[in-house]
DNA sequence: TCATTAAATTGTT
DNA sequence: AACAATTTAATGA
């Protein structure tokens, strides 16, 4: 099992700051577990840390006022999420809950504000990750009105895959049919087909609790242009 | 190391 | 939603 602080140097923008800033960082970042199903933070809460995920899976989702919940988007090991609410002093606007057992990483608002105010690096790191989910966000009101559902679960597996938001991520997505149901809303029979249709098509492999991406780019294109154009 | 069992995940109705 | 089949993980000889 890897420490906190190897998982921390080894995250993307501890490259981009300076050693010293590191080891403050190293000493006011602390680590929390939470079992599946629990929740990381919860909507209306202070945001008083920014989020890593070390190990497991999460989701950010919304639930509207009649009880429907709303996934927005997944995050494995190795991605960092919170901070909007961190840069705009707000309260948490979405429910953080873990899918799997997680190891969460909290890096408290007095360090990252710290971070901002001393690391050029840092800032360019935030500024790649908002951009991506920028782009991320828009890409899926896309998918969810026009699109059918092949063409969602093609996008999302794509989307694991960006180095950006979600480095160290291989070919080999370990994620079970169910996990995908809860991150796409999608039922975990219609993942089932989706994923065989995908397969047929030569851009994945299916295998066991696991999914082999084989065309990162012909699955990011899949929604560009529906089947049979 | 191999066989047996339990648990997790997938494929189908 | 429920069921059976398949794969992995765990246990003990």
């Amino acid at each position: 099992m890897n420490s906190l602080s190897e998982q921390l140097r080894a995250s993307r923008w501890a490259r981009m700051i300076a050693a010293e800033q590191m080891q403050r960082v190293e000493a006011e970042v602390f680590e929390q577990q939470c079992p599946a199903g629990t929740a990381v933070c919860r909507k209306g809460e202070p945001a008083d840390a920014w989020i890593g995920v070390l190990e497991g899976l999460v989701k950010i989702n919304a639930v509207s006022a009649d009880g429907k919940s709303v996934t927005f988007t997944g995050v494995p090991a190795g991605g960092w999420l919170g901070e909007g609410s961190l840069l705009k002093n707000e309260p948490r606007r979405y429910d953080v809950v873990a899918l799997r057992d997680s190891r969460i990483a909290r890096m408290p608002r007095a360090t990252f504000e710290w971070l901002l105010d001393s690391s050029i690096g840092f800032n360019r790191f935030l500024l790649e990750q908002l951009n991506e989910r920028l782009g991320q966000f828009i890409g899926m009101v896309e998918y969810d009105r026009l699109l059918d559902t092949d063409a969602r679960v093609a996008r999302y597996l794509a989307e694991m895959f960006n180095p950006i938001l979600y480095p160290g991520f291989s070919s080999q997505i370990r994620i079970s049919q169910e996990e995908l149901g809860y991150l796409t809303g999608i039922s975990r029979q219609r993942v089932n087909q989706a994923l065989q249709a995908l397969d047929k098509l030569g851009l994945i492999r299916v295998g066991y609790a696991g999914i082999e991406i084989l065309d990162a780019e012909q699955l990011r294109a899949f929604g560009s242009s529906p089947p049979g154009c």
